[in-house]
Parts: structure tokens; sequence; C-alpha cells
DNA sequence: TCGTTCAGTGAACACGTGTACGCTCAATTT
DNA sequence: AAATTGAGCGTACACGTGTTCACTGAACGA
């Protein structure tokens, strides 16, 4: 009942995404992947890339996936340094930041991806996004007391500087990491302090009425 | 005087970069696109494309440049008709989403390779980026008065909200892109109110010295 | 008018690609 | 113990690719 055969599929299934992995550098993305190349470094022949994906695209997809299941780690770990206390935009921007870079390849891979020339790729990327933009939306929303439509502008504000500069950081040497971690950090604060005005403006000509 | 071949030679030249323009579609990205195809649609033999472009590169840097061109200088105009009155924020903000309208491919092109796989496309694409960013600077210290560090902050804020949308856009209908059109105007507005409390905030604490 | 320049040509080359096909042989099932 | 399954292999094919090279002939400068 262990499945030795099962088990052995499974690994080297392991070994194409790994493989995978490995060859999307800065310079070769997923696109100018080759079945060919990427079976060789798996340590395949091949024609037995076939027997675990039907095509590059599915692995890309896998690829997708697992990069997305890694973001939502990153998530949750964000969300419980918010619980125990200090300024929710910097952890927050710091931890994405770190995410960023510890996973160079994958967030590469969704960059890359999210404006790239397959549709369900798009789609899939584009979904993960809106989680990213959902959740804060709730937060804003139950801890901050937000309107639903200020809280929405301000989320979907936030989540496109942090992710664009994201996307610099990843061709930044340590220094210029820092420095665009601290201006992504003031700038998120200028998007909540425009919507706390913009709440206050709101409230006052309502009460003037 | 004339100059009929140098005519000619510009005129295939155009041919080209029309040609690979044809081709860059949502599904047929610059990456995959083949010189061979490029040359053939343009109505030439392969081997010429050689007399206007060492490679298929120094074509993308071309397409590069003519769109980051005309982008800037219909932001320029755009800036210029706010003399005749109305909102900066909003018509800058039409102009970009026109602009990302008609020149589909272009903006795409823009868009991938700024997280593409040559260093030398990011780099170009990133220039032409700063130099929206600076022009934007510009003209918030003097039309505004905003001190530098925050104009910069604003700025680049600004910038990348408003690419990030443009993203978005290109694979919405025309009902969202409206939607995605007026969301940007009032999120570079929250942006534009947060430095300006931040400005408020700033000249309360130095008077109260 | 005569030599030079040079955009455009066509044949040829070496190479990497995806994938169809039939085979092996160990794990698994009957 | 015998039959079946299926992951992995090797060969082979057709195709598109970038790039080389020697060439043609019209536009050009002297």
């Amino acid at each position: 009942m262990a499945g030795i055969r099962a088990a052995q599929k499974e690994k080297t299934r392991r070994a194409l995404i790994q493989a995978a992995m490995n060859q999307l550098t800065a310079e070769h993305g997923f696109a100018s992947l080759s079945l060919r190349e990427v079976a060789r470094e798996a340590g395949i022949a091949p024609t037995s890339f076939y027997r675990h994906f039907r095509n590059m695209e599915e692995l890309g997809l896998t690829l997708v996936d697992e990069g997305g299941l890694t973001l939502r780690q990153l998530l949750r770990q964000s969300r419980q340094q918010i619980a125990k206390g200090g300024s929710i935009i910097r952890s927050s921007v710091l931890t994405f930041m770190e995410f960023v870079n510890n996973n160079n390849a994958i967030f590469r891979l969704l960059l890359q991806e999210k404006s790239g020339n397959s549709k369900e790729f798009r789609l899939a990327i584009a979904r993960e996004v809106e989680h990213f933009t959902a959740e804060l939306v709730d937060y804003l929303i139950e801890e901050q007391q937000f309107a639903r439509e200020l809280a929405e502008m301000q989320a979907d504000a936030i989540v496109r500087i942090v992710f664009s500069a994201g996307a610099d950081a990843l061709d930044a040497d340590a220094k210029e990491r820092r420095r665009l971690t601290e201006q992504t950090i003031v700038q998120v604060r200028l998007v909540a302090r425009g919507a706390e005005a913009t709440r206050a403006a709101a409230k006052t000509t309502k009460s003037g009425e």
C-alpha cells in the first residue's frame, strides 16, 4: 500500500516543477522555457514530460498556483504581525518586500504573466491580486470604519503602489531596495491620509446640511 | 538632393516597425516575435532586416522609444490644456487612458518588457517612466509649490497608480474601462489630498515651534 | 560618364524545437 | 504465477529559427 510507483511519479513531477523554477531567471522567462531543457534538468527524457503535463502551459499554471499559495502565506504572516501591534502599514510593506526578496523567481513569474500572453495566466493572477485587495478592504471597513466605497478606492490604490514597488525591487540592490521600501511606506501613508481627509470632508458636509 | 535612396530606406524601416506592431497582440508578445515573420510582413527578405537593425532587440528598443515619446507629448499637451480651465488630474488621466486605448500594442509592449527578460529593455522603460515622473514632479513644484521631497513621493505614487490601471484597462471592455478611469481619477485625488494634508501638517508644526 | 555605395536578394547552414511511435521492464493487480 | 499497467526511453521527423555569404542593380558622387 506504499505506492512506490505513485511516489516515484510525484517525485519526478516535483523535479520538473523545480527544474522550471531554476530556469526562471531575470534573463530567461517562462515564455522562452523549452520542454526539452526542463526535462533535461529534471533528469528525464523529453518525451517523458507528457506523462506529467499535457504541455508547458499546464506546467506554468501549476507554478502560478504554487506562487499564489506562497503569496497567501505572506498574507497570513502579515495579518499576524498586525495582531501583535506596531504600525500596520510599515509591517505590511516590510513583509511584502521580504516576500519579493525571498521568492524572486515566483514574484517575477507572477509579474510577467500578469501582463503576459496567455489569457488564462492573466486571469489566474488577477484573481490572486483581487484576494489581496479584498482582504485589505475588509480590514479598512472593520478596523478603521471606512465607508465601503472609500475603502475600496483606498485599498486598490495601495495594492497598485505596493505591487509596482515590488516590481522595481526585483532589479534593485539592497540599498536601493531599502530606499524603495521606505518610500512605499510614505506613499501608502499618503493615500491613507488622503482617505482620512476625504472622510472628514464628507462628514463636515453632511453635518453642515 | 531629394535622396531617393534614403527615402526608400526610411520607408522600409517604417514598414518593419509597422509589421512588428501588427504582430504584437494580446496572445503573441514581442518575445515570441520572429525576425523572419516581421520581414515577411514588411515585404522584404529576412536577410535585409539587418540593413536596418542589428537584431530584434534593437527594433524593440525603437518601439519603446517611439511609444514613450508619443505618450509624453500627449500628456504635455493635456497639461497645457488646463490653462483654459478644467481639472488637470481628470484631463491627464483621460489622456493617458485614451493613449492606452489607441496604442494598445505599444502599451502592452511597454508593460511586458518592463518586467521582461532583457535588462536593456527594462532600463529603457524605467527611463521612460522616470521621464513621466520627473515632468510631474516639476509641475507639482512649480505650479503647486510643493517641497521637492513631497512632490517626488506624490508623483511617483501617482505614476504607479496610473500605469497599473492602464495595465488593467488592456483586458477590459469599454464599460469596465470607463469605471477604471473614474476610479483612477478618484485615487489620484486621494494621493493629492494626502500630500496636501501632509504639507499643511508640516507647516503647522513649523509655525508652532 | 564612370566608379562606388549600399538596400535588397536567395541559397545554404547548423541548430533547437515539439511530438509521434514503439519499446522496455519494474510495480501492480488478478 | 501470470497478466496488465504505465513511467521512462531512444529514434526519427518535419519545421522554423538566426545568421553567413557572395551576388545584383539602381542611386549616387566625382
